[in-house]
DNA sequence: ATGCCGCTATGATATATGTCATAATTGCCT
DNA sequence: AGGCAATTATGACATATATCATAGCGGCAT
């Protein structure tokens, strides 16, 4: 699984954290010292539920799945992770466990930061610590938004608001590559799979999208977000 | 609303937030120069949804609840807080709005405390800029392992586990005011007000608790952490 | 006390959604 | 190419849960 590194330096890299900005020359030296690459097959686990959470984790390239192991075997998917996206967790600061499991969908290169180091630099340096606080709380509020989404839509509303949420804040496309199964999609949504596979049956009876198992394309974009909005 | 500040200094408040403790005098000082004192009877809106997030909060005596208002009308509520408790949510260091709503259980006194002083000290301050980051952590975590039990456990589960929330969470004690409507309780437990009142008279029948609709006593909470946790 | 209003309670019914069984399709491995 | 395994699809059925209607109860204001 470890490779040796194959990015020279954090500080010219272009596809780790945004927050990474605020490092100083030396703070970027020291996160550069204490790192580690791997590469991932789809389908394997990057971060474990519950393991000790030693590192912070970017993706370098590929896509993966972020998921709440569950009540008997259930999973809850919370999103997708691409580049950029710090993997951690908010169990780090509170039990040192992560509190979800990551796994690979595509093939996903990623870069291991020791959270020690992590947290000295948010210690010295306030402008990452105020950066630092502004990543955990958009994460916070797009769960607690799920939460709400997930309790209070019906399942049409649920299903239109997950494709939305790949068209918009996954590939930027109206058409893109289904990359969950119709499983994942229901572990997405809260749904059985048949759930899954009938709904979306409906949806192109009705035009608004034309499914295939393993692609999707919005026909009929106003269509959705009326289904996703009204529930 | 508002009233003269009644305690003279928060260096010495015991009822304010345990991060406070890594204060220096001069922040205490400073913190203690731009706070403000307000009572609420119950019902009262504390924090509204969707407003600006100038204020930091803290009940400095009395019970709240904080609750997300959702689609059509129908709320969410995430928890009770009292004393020792910072209220704000993440939305604040996102796009400065409220993310939920609190509101008066009993009659409330708080403490507003401008939220630039506040970002002032997180700067200043990397032992309180840990702390707020724990603080956050937590209260994420906590969101998250809600959305997972509303997700994937059925009604008598949910309700099993506010029940154990008002017991071990907010009143230590196996005996407790009621404090919440059944409609209330359903808001809680993301069920219709019908369906709690028909299932604490089964867990009545049962011989798991007794409630009358102002209190509930626990009397096999062997039982009732059971069903809380299969669901 | 009286009456009123909101909350609790209960039964009947409707509906959303999950489960099960089974078939069709797809992709993959040799 | 053939065949196995996994996924998708579909229909029948089961069940959890919401909704509706209505009744009872309790506290509060006059």
């Amino acid at each position: 699984m470890y490779t040796d590194n194959k990015i020279i330096s954090c500080e010219f890299c272009s596809r780790c954290w945004s927050n990474f900005k605020t490092l100083s020359a030396e703070e970027f030296e020291l996160i550069n010292k204490n790192r580690y690459e791997a590469s991932f097959k789809p389908s394997e686990i990057i971060i474990k539920q519950g393991s000790p959470s030693s590192n912070a984790i970017f993706l370098l390239s590929g896509l993966a799945k972020v998921y709440m192991e569950g009540y008997a075997g259930k999973n809850l998917i919370l999103n997708l992770a691409g580049p950029k996206t710090l993997l951690a967790g908010p169990g780090v600061h509170v039990n040192s466990r992560y509190c979800y499991s990551v796994a690979a969908i595509t093939h996903v290169q990623a870069c291991f930061i020791n959270f020690d180091i992590i947290r000295n630099v948010i210690s010295a340096n306030p402008g990452f610590a105020e950066g630092f606080i502004e990543d955990l709380s958009e994460k916070a509020l797009k769960i607690q938004q799920k939460m709400l989404n997930l309790t209070q839509k019906k399942m049409h509303g649920r299903l239109a608001e997950a494709l939305l949420y790949f068209s918009d804040s996954v590939f930027q496309s109206d058409e893109f590559e289904m990359v969950l199964s119709r499983q994942e999609l229901g572990e997405m949504t809260n749904m059985a799979k048949e759930s899954v596979v009938r709904i979306i049956g409906e949806f192109e009876n009705e035009n608004i999208i034309h499914a295939t198992p393993r692609s999707v394309r919005i026909l009929n974009r106003e269509k959705l977000l009326v289904i996703s909005e009204k529930g």
